[in-house]
DNA sequence: AATCATGTCAACCGCAGTGCG
DNA sequence: CCGCACTGCGGTTGACATGAT
């Protein structure tokens, strides 16, 4: 697989690299080193750009590179820094064990992304993807006491129900906000799912967002307790994303 | 069997960062 | 400080593979 093979104006060829060219790049390399690019063409006799030759090196000949099939674990840890990195390829390959920037950012684009994306989860935040049509009701005695939050696209809010529904947004809507994932990630969150699990029964108000819509499945409080209960392994991997969710539903605990 | 859609992977392109004169 | 050259990175593209219809 690969692209075809061209000469550009400069003499210099493009596309997929063959065998023998391979062979040339590995045993200058291996002789002399790696010390110009843009001169290590010429001194090698090859007819590529310094880029490309780099480029082939560092995501093919280099020794050690790990290919083929991500394992379960590979992928969990691309999501893991994903979350906490975003799309610094290069920085979240050096975390793997021998695998490049370029074969992770595939993985990523052509798998994960699109896998999380199915599980409800926004692969930019790694926050659960929050039905828009939220909309969040309160009355004076919910302010008072114990809040009550449900789903209503009919009624009109209240002033703070307003806010509440600006918040809602916002929890589902914002950006990286780098060191709240950090802490995160970093902190055991089977722990806290446990406590929240405790915490979880006493609570006396209900988001509402709905079922699976198209591909997208929005989450709500059972939902993520019936997927922690009847896949262990899923949960694992999206661990994070769980607690997160949870997290949402304390912040707007908190601030009621 | 043919066609289309989707997935995978290698490579290119352009830009930003860095170092040096 | 500025401009240039070089390197490294991330986004994107293109070609082949595979599966679905």
């Amino acid at each position: 697989m690969g692209r075809k093979r061209w000469v550009d104006g400069d003499g210099m060829k493009k596309g997929e690299w063959t065998a023998e060219e391979d062979q040339n790049l590995v045993a200058y390399i291996n002789e002399h080193g790696i010390c110009d690019w843009r001169t290590l063409p010429r001194r090698s006799g090859l007819q590529r750009c310094g880029k490309s030759c780099r480029l082939r090196w560092l995501n093919y000949l280099r020794p050690g590179i790990k290919r083929g099939k991500f394992t379960p674990q590979e992928e969990e840890e691309i999501i893991k820094l994903h979350a906490v990195l975003g799309n610094r390829w290069a920085a979240i390959a050096k975390e793997m064990d021998n695998r490049t920037d370029n074969d992770v950012k595939n993985h990523w684009n052509s798998s994960l992304k699109k896998r999380l994306l199915r599980k409800g989860i926004d692969p930019m935040t790694h926050e659960p993807i929050i039905n828009n049509n939220l909309t969040v009701t309160t009355t004076k005695e919910d302010c008072a006491s114990s809040s009550t939050i449900t789903s209503s696209s009919t009624s009109s809010p209240s002033g703070s129900a307003s806010l509440l529904n600006k918040l809602a947004t916002g929890i589902s809507s914002r950006q990286h906000d780098l060191d709240r994932i950090k802490n995160i990630l970093l902190v055991p969150r089977i722990t806290s799912i446990d406590q929240d699990e405790q915490e979880g029964l006493k609570r006396d108000h209900k988001i509402e967002s709905g079922e699976e819509e198209g591909d997208f499945l929005m989450w709500d409080v059972e939902e993520v307790r019936r997927f922690m209960e009847t896949d262990e392994m899923e949960y694992e991997t999206t661990t994070p994303y769980v607690s997160r969710f949870y997290e949402s539903t304390h912040v707007l605990d908190d601030l009621l």
